[in-house]
DNA sequence: CTGTTAGCGCCTTCAG
DNA sequence: CTGAAGGCGCTAACAG
């Protein structure tokens, strides 16, 4: 490996010197600039990342932790979300450490410190997280680390949440609905239990049928297309629309609404792209998973540099398409 | 930060003695080990990654690459080929670099290699590559890194491709179709012209459709729902039984079969969860993700270890379902 | 503006 | 079986 020295031997010039080029530090004349790039052209040198890190004061990575466990249909968010987060962190010129809550659920919280700090992780962005994730919530309490949590309404003075303000969404996306179908009573098809979006969505539908006065039927269908759609047979009530809590609930419903052959207006609340080929026409909220994940990343880095953990809300938008149309 | 030598001084010995205990190697007594370990207890130290990867030990990183451009209703094959990546690496204790190509894409060859080079990657994992992608392409004949592809058929000195048997899984999967529905004429959707599967898969179609006598309508539809949709409604001539190249195109046919009221065996390719919604029973072939990707993590190991490099070629299974059977 | 010299935290001969 | 010393590649004062 071809390293400082052979460049600065090569040039004519001290190490130092060659470190300042390398760097773009001040107090360095042209000439020896151009002669100094030269031989590292020549030479084609690169700079070692880890011996940057271990001399100078080391920007220490940050974690990018995953729920691996969802339902598989809605991936797409996850890969949006790590997108967001990969791309950012490589703007900020942050070393990123991919993890999912699988590998580190059944570590004991000591464990996963110790791994962390072995890493060099000075801080981490946490994706998917939900009530009955003890482990990752006990991290969460941890000073040591700087931490930035999605959809979830932690936050202290290390820690910062960004989400969407999920029940001003639901309360949005019915609002938008009922322009169109008007309802006096409501099917509304509720999340998991521990999942810590639900809470906002169903307050956001509650509040909206308190307004306008209309009767709500709420079921849980634990996000699953499945459940949704048994809900939807196993109903004996009348309802004129079905609300769902995600898209995937969303096409259940739909599903089984076509399946009855009847025909009454459902919205769901993602925007992932398979909600395109559900129905032949559908509402629901969009998130941009790509912009939140940078937020997050970008917020992370300020924690990073000392600021207080604070939270921030993005927001959202109502999309209404046709079938197989694209989200965008 | 707590060192190693904090951790010697307080156990009363040598900082070597300390490093021999925390790697575990032989020639310490049992005695000293207890009393370094006591204090590493006591201290609560970790050793420093970086540190030790700068000095000596340097089993360098490798990069995850994945294709973030295919369509998202498959994601979920994405997000467990990283599943499977990132488990095996953490398990081989190997750095990861994770990358999308779209983080990469945009850049020359040389900022791609200067930049991995710098992050101290030795190897890399290629997921989701097509013929198209002309960079990556390029990154695989470099010969300063180790890789390993997946399904493409390339491989050299220092890449390993894994895959499983394209053209055998879409004979297998038709001749299983045809044990239970007779046809004389087969439709045959597609996938991507530049696609390294789409050619493997079409092969294995043409070779039972002439063993068994049947006639054959290929069709491209791009391994797209849409165009597999507008495919069967397209379709003028007469034929028994829909295949396609990918569960996403078995949907879209699936549903303009639906819409046409007519029922038609039709048959997909990846065994993603998905399927499980598309329509009252299915075949497919379904691939173990997180499990190829283990395997060209481990297979880059070898390369690491200078082994050559060679073609893995990992099994497949033949899968029917019932509708929102969970496939596993 | 440029060169010298300590370390960063750890590993690894090589004596003792 | 243990300890002292040198070095990994680079950065950061501090002199010159």
């Amino acid at each position: 490996m071809i390293g400082i020295k052979d460049v600065a031997k090569r040039a004519g010039v001290a190490v130092s010197t060659v470190s300042k080029v390398v760097n773009d530090y001040p107090n360095v004349s042209e000439a020896t600039k151009k002669k100094v790039n030269k031989a590292i052209r020549e030479l084609g040198f690169v700079p070692n990342a880890v011996a940057q890190a271990l001399s100078s004061k080391q920007p220490g990575r940050i974690a990018i932790i995953m729920n691996d466990t969802i339902q598989s249909a809605v991936d797409e968010v996850d890969m949006q979300y790590l997108a967001g987060a990969l791309y950012k962190a490589r703007e900020m010129n942050l070393d990123v450490v991919t993890l999912f809550f699988s590998m580190i659920r059944d570590k004991s919280i000591d464990e996963i410190i110790t791994y962390l700090r072995s890493q060099n992780v000075r801080g981490m962005v946490i994706f998917g997280l939900s009530k009955d994730e003890s482990t990752i919530l006990e991290l969460l309490k941890t000073t040591t680390f700087k931490k930035v949590v999605i959809d979830a309404p932690l936050h202290n003075e290390s820690t910062s949440s960004v989400w969407v303000d999920q029940s001003k969404a639901q309360y949005d996306v019915v609002e938008e609905m009922l322009k169109h179908n008007p309802a006096e009573k409501i099917l509304y098809l509720a999340g998991k239990e521990n999942s810590f979006v639900m809470e906002g969505r169903l307050a956001g539908m509650k509040k909206i049928a308190k307004e306008k006065g209309i009767k709500l039927l709420v079921r849980n269908a634990d996000f699953s297309e499945k459940k949704a759609r048994e809900a939807v047979f196993n109903e004996t009530e009348e309802y004129h629309m079905v609300v769902c809590a995600s898209d995937l609930m969303a096409i259940g419903a739909m599903r089984a609404l076509t399946e009855l052959d009847v025909f009454k207006p459902v919205c769901g609340f993602d925007g992932i792209s398979l909600m395109g080929y559900a129905g032949k026409q559908m509402t629901t909220v969009k998130q941009d998973f790509t912009k939140i994940a940078e937020t997050a990343v970008g917020e992370l880095g300020n924690l990073l540099e000392g600021k207080k953990g604070r939270e921030i809300v993005l927001p959202h938008k109502i999309v209404r398409m046709e079938y197989l149309d694209v989200i965008s």
